[in-house]
DNA sequence: GTGTTTATCGTCAGGCAGACGACTATGATC
DNA sequence: GATCATAGTCGTCTGCCTGACGATAAACAC
């Protein structure tokens, strides 16, 4: 059968992105303010029409670097590494999620190291970096008194399953990794396993766990003082991509 | 801004099903032969058209149903059982991933108990469950010592992506229940667990591990002699979804 | 009855995680 | 410069879980 344009219902394709940070100790998501109707003013996750030549993972490393200039890491070269993790989430259609049109969007998960401050692209008025619980609370105010509105569209349910796949992934992976600079202490790895389940880890063991694991870390063999008290060995994330056994998140 | 068509490319939005089961001690999938060009006569993974007042998942669990008569189990209602398993699975937006149109498609995975012969429906000539070995193998010869043609379209990588996930899956969730009749034995469900690995595991530890595990099973105090050997205790899947700690897949 | 098959219970050693003590090496403070 | 606070690093011990495997039980085939 030929192309038959009325052999199916046209769609719009999107890809959405969860951008995620560990900032100040918290579990952080991009969000830029809508410009436009609908939800005009509100908070919504940066994202964008694929274009007609563009591959999915394309589009999502596109509108990545346009809303934070972050170019995406390339694991087949291990040794520089600033770059962020990009990989696809999952996709939302419902036939009402956008009241325009039908939208099918393919939402797309990234990590990144703590950036400088967003700049706003696009059809944004506005960036940020919030906190994840902040974004994903209904109602209610925020930490500066201002009311929160929920994220436009069905964000909130994508950025959900984005912050659940983060917090399920760093178990078996070395993806916590993606939220570290080039070059990180223990320490500074195990605030990032804290920030992301929002839960405290045994320094000792933690400590233990990651050195124990063949070609999780690569000692630089510098060390730091930056985080304060006894200088801290350095380490590059090793080439193991899977952590077997895991680390075990604790009972909440 | 209002609706404005010349603002993005005309998507076809698809979905493509990996089927799952095991039959005779393999993990097998559904497959259909092409009707039509392109790839006609070729096999490919079961699918169809979004229509325009459908959610992803109903259209792939309608297409699920005119494939195999399944209907979806309904989480909610643990007690009644005899429906398949069925969960998103990945997009694939590949420009050139059909030669017609830009097509994305919206895979999804279904875990399905061994059923009778297929019924082939829509636009193929015929289908089959055949082992995703034979499937996936590039070039070469069949059991049947017919030649063997790779799957048509991206359907390779579908098809592998998704038996990915339900090795990975099984591991730490109550899934491989979903490839079981309602009730099973605990050497019924081992044999899953060793289809879907390709291993062989200790009938001992399987038991221990299983049984012990709360929530996992629950005892519907009758018992079958239908594998041989001593009578064997009837199971259902519990209420547990997580398996906690998970199945270890042994090293290959 | 004897052999075969499958199910189920038990035992034992090794590995790993959680709890936590002890020591080290810096900067900050008095 | 002594003291304190902070963070990093090394060890120890105990309990749980797994893998390996012996032993027994209950059916069927002959």
């Amino acid at each position: 059968m030929p192309y038959d344009p009325s052999a199916f219902p046209p769609f719009a394709v999107t890809v959405d992105l969860v951008v995620l940070t560990v900032r100040r100790h918290a579990l952080c998501a991009l969000a830029v303010r809508r410009g436009e109707p609908p939800f005009q003013g509100r908070w919504a996750l940066p994202g964008g029409f694929v274009r007609a030549d563009e591959d999915l993972a394309q589009a999502a490393a596109r509108e990545l670097a346009e809303e934070t200039g972050l170019r995406v890491h390339d694991p087949s070269v291990p040794a520089q590494d600033n770059g962020a993790h990009l990989e696809q989430l999952a996709t939302y259609g419902d036939p009402k999620r956008d009241p325009r049109m039908r939208v099918v969007s393919v939402a797309h998960l990234a990590l990144a190291p703590d950036l400088p401050a967003p700049r706003a692209g696009g059809d944004a008025s506005n960036a940020r970096w919030a906190p994840v619980e902040e974004l994903l609370q209904q109602g209610g105010y925020g930490r500066d008194g201002e009311p929160v509105a929920p994220l436009a569209f069905d964000h909130a349910q994508i950025l959900a399953d984005g912050v659940e796949r983060a917090r399920s992934k760093i178990e078996y992976s070395s993806l916590a990794t993606a939220f570290c600079p080039p070059e990180f202490t223990v320490g500074e790895l195990r605030r990032v396993y804290e920030a992301v389940w929002g839960v405290a880890l045994d320094p000792r063991n933690f400590h233990r766990k990651v050195t124990g694991t063949p070609g999780f870390l690569v000692p630089t063999g510098g060390t730091t003082t930056r985080q304060g008290g006894r200088p801290a060995q350095l380490f590059r994330a090793g080439g193991a991509t899977l952590l077997n056994p895991p680390m075990l998140r604790p009972e909440v």
